[in-house]
DNA sequence: CCGATGTCAGATCCACTGAAATGA
DNA sequence: CTCATTTCAGTGTATCTGACATCG
């Protein structure tokens, strides 16, 4: 009585919505407990890849609200984990940058994606797991901007 | 500058996550445009696949809120893609049926779920799609019931 | 341009009503 | 047979979130 209904599994889009959330909600989960949310995992991130970014380049390149940066930036800065400062050569920009704790955070917040990953790949063994990571990263490069 | 972060992308859990969003916001953009979102869809196929089911039913095998399978179904209901009608051996009981239209109507949304499918699977060789698929048809089998 | 606040829609969930079945 | 309990459908409320607009 609980099956799915084979009409919506035969369907890959609903899969990948389903798997997919599945996987958003369980990581969602867990930064919640650190008292994050995805985005301030995706900003830690993008700020340890690609070094000091002005709030507006961080807000283009992860796709987020130019209005909701200021506030996600705040809640980093308050924990510590980013520091914001003048740029010398512009002083009307605002550069933020990775602290040592952020850099920590990120590393224990990528520990927790591994784990969320491993269980809800569970079903495939270490072979497939990378085929399917192959297949979603080459599907991920071709989305368009959202 | 529009690159994303390797740290995440080397997460299955962000890629998942990202390309199960774009799936989901493409599908629920298309059913948006004929007046409904995915619970309809998911209603349809689930009455097409096993046939009638009590709101109560539906909303088990379908992990809806029980309180919000009514809204659903009211909508349904007034587009004339399900009829409801009183169990006479449990009269607390409505039996919901799909209707012709309903049937045809879930023909058109699946037209809609393999175009959203094509254009966010564009990377991907025919193969690779039975592939990821099937990777992904096993892990959505082992999700935990919401 | 930056930052803060407000709004708006969507989803989920909980509490309650009323009707109907169930069983001690 | 009666009455308490349980089940079902339906309504409304509450909360949370994400995305966007407005204003200083």
């Amino acid at each position: 009585m609980r099956q799915s209904p084979p009409s919506l599994t035969e369907l890959t889009t609903y899969l990948l919505s389903r798997t997919g959330k599945s996987a958003r909600g369980l990581l969602g989960a867990r930064l919640a407990a650190r008292g994050l949310r995805l985005w301030h995992m995706a900003v830690l991130a993008a700020l340890a890849d690609f070094g000091p970014h002005a709030q507006r380049d961080l807000a283009d390149r992860l796709g987020i609200h130019p209005s909701d940066t200021a506030k996600v930036l705040e809640e980093l800065s308050g924990s510590g984990y980013v520091a914001r400062e003048r740029d010398p050569a512009d002083r009307r920009r605002l550069v933020v940058t990775l602290t040592e704790e952020g850099r920590a955070e990120l590393a224990e917040l990528t520990g927790e994606a591994v784990r969320v990953r491993d269980e809800v790949l569970a079903p495939l063994t270490e072979a497939e797991r990378a085929v399917l990571h192959g297949l979603l990263a080459r599907v991920h490069a071709g989305l368009p901007r959202p």
